[in-house]
DNA sequence: TTGTAAGCGTTATCAC
DNA sequence: GTGATAACGCTTACAA
């Protein structure tokens, strides 16, 4: 008894505007949402409709106007997050597209996912029926790709955010990971170092196996290192490469281990990530070595905790909110049927003590 | 051209169904959302009827569905996230709600903001028509509130996810932060601390102003701190409380300095920040002073970078993703029409290197 | 046990 | 210039 029949309806729509004014729904919607074509209407009705519709506070209802255009404003977005723990490029990206998907009017189905399996349990929920289009971030993962090129051949838009594309039908705001490394490392070099060791991805890495396709490379850091000591003319010894077994803190101690077991002598370290480059200058400061003094050190993805290490680390960044406004343009732009290409941004160095020129 | 409207429809919806089987939309979905209250159907339809929903791959247009039912399946999520970088308690937040949401069947509207006035430009966006409710977190401020209640008042559920709550009309997810300094000052008692230093949010913090109202207390970890002193019987020297400006690592910072200059005599920290307590340990670090032999410490947030401190970091949690989760259910309970009231979660500490007992 | 029909709020087509 | 009407896909009385 608590829905009386004979009261005025609550929710203000088009309906009550057009009652109250005593018009056509068709007149109102056609003036609210801009559409009056070549004919337009009266100017007072005009300015009638629309302070009704202020009077009211009328909000279009999303729902109604993407059933009937068969849109449904809403973006599965899948995150694989696993090990990235503490660089915040998750939060980023989420963030990106959260901000560019407030902008188009469209809302987030998110899922976080650390397996597979995960993943997969959300496959149902991606629909035409659900989505209007899917964006795939965080670490690369070959497996899905079958249920990636299905979404697609069903005509939904899957644009992806990882380092390069993993099939030309799927565009990818990715990243040159040749340049990271040769961003970092060209600047270890503009600091003054001369030899720079690397902490490189070894053959039996674990990250190294999602990676099974051929489309991207966990190498790319390690050319971009190879490229900046080419262009300055700087050997490169066998002893200042090491092979680590993850990007991960622990990994990174191995890392920087192994160069004292090594006895190798080295005024730089590019790492891969900013675990590394956390656990390599803890370990230095532990040894009783000056950082940046007698070692300048680098890392990737500018992670929150660069500034707040005991000696704040330089890092390159993946400008992952600017990919993830990017991943929800591209999007939008596939769903009106324009055909999008994947584009690629540039790294950019955050300089800090780390590696500041002594 | 591209439409020829003899070809048979594309989309798959309940009147397919009905007419590849010859019977009414009606019963379909009746058996198809398990809503065939007391009569039931025929064995064999429901079987006819499921099957052909799996073999043309059904899926409910939950737009419809929402349209007809007058819920929007949308929750708005508003997170102010100021000077929390690298704490990731937004993240873990926000994938709690994700990861819930998606149990309710839930879509998101994500708002991130810094300042009031972005708020305020998404308030017209949060309507009736467009969310079922309102999840706001991160800082609270308290400025906001009008906003908050108009919502309120326009029916519309609101939970934040704060320390405590703004409005009693408002349901709150909290935690106990008596009970996180309490728990904190326990930790290193218990680990044989008997000088504990700690790091007050001052008179004059920056942070403190958000909290104008008198809903909320920056000294309630203060006060848990002087209850476990309490509790053990322990002294509390003047010398050993610091009024810091902020929670972030200066702050921190400023923290163990003014302990120096005072010549204190200290064994443990408990600090109300991770990077309060990042910033101790660096600077304890390094001026030689043994983490944590000499002093222990204790930050709060168990923030990633704990782990990847020049000595891991004990850390108090405020458990920010099951918060989220049940911010969702709060939310979605009061949604339903029953009464929901404020709750509140306990921390948890997490015990590492720098507080090991020596 | 099954079907009919009204309606959610919007947009688009076409007629007046 | 304006309005009637159908349709989007679904739910739910109510009727048969």
């Amino acid at each position: 008894m608590n829905k009386p029949k004979n009261l005025p309806r609550r929710t203000v729509g088009l309906r009550r505007i057009a009652e109250d004014l005593g018009i056509s729904i068709s007149l109102v919607s056609k003036v609210l949402s801009g559409k009056l074509g070549t004919s337009g209407a009266q100017e007072s009705t005009i300015r009638a409709i629309r302070e009704k519709a202020l009077e009211l506070d009328y909000r279009k209802n999303r729902l109604a106007e993407a059933l009937r255009t068969g849109r449904q404003n809403v973006i599965a977005v899948c995150v694989h997050r696993h090990g990235e723990v503490g660089s915040d490029i998750v939060e980023e990206m989420v963030s990106g597209i959260a901000a560019e998907a407030a902008e188009f009017h469209q809302r987030l189905m998110i899922l976080y996912y650390n397996t597979p399996e995960e993943f997969r349990e959300f496959v149902p929920e991606v629909h035409r029926n659900a989505v209007d289009g899917v964006i795939l971030g965080g670490l690369p993962h070959a497996e899905l790709l079958d249920e990636l090129m299905d979404w697609h051949s069903h005509g939904l838009p899957v644009i992806t955010i990882h380092d390069g594309q993993l099939n030309p039908a799927l565009p990818n705001v990715g990243i040159d990971q040749v340049e990271v490394g040769r961003l970092a490392t060209r600047h270890l070099i503009d600091q003054g170092c001369r030899h720079i060791a690397h902490f490189r991805l070894g053959p039996n890495a674990e990250s190294r196996l999602a990676f099974k396709g051929d489309h991207m490379s966990p190498d790319q850091r390690y050319e971009g290192y190879r490229q900046a000591l080419r262009e300055s003319g700087l050997s490169r010894p066998a002893s200042l490469l090491v092979d680590v077994s993850g990007y991960n803190y622990a990994a990174g101690r191995e890392g920087v281990q192994a160069l004292f077991d090594r006895k190798a002598r080295f005024d730089g370290i590019v790492a891969i990530s900013d675990q590394h480059a956390a656990a390599a200058l803890n370990h230095l400061v532990a040894n009783r070595r000056q950082v940046p003094q007698e070692v300048k050190l680098i890392g990737v993805d500018n992670s929150p905790f660069c500034q707040f290490a005991i000696v704040p680390l330089s890092s390159v960044s993946q400008e992952f909110t600017s990919r993830g406004r990017q991943a929800v343009r591209l999007l939008m732009a596939e769903a009106q049927g324009e055909k999008v290409s994947s584009v690629c941004v540039e790294p950019v160095v955050y300089a800090r003590e780390s590696s500041a020129a002594s």
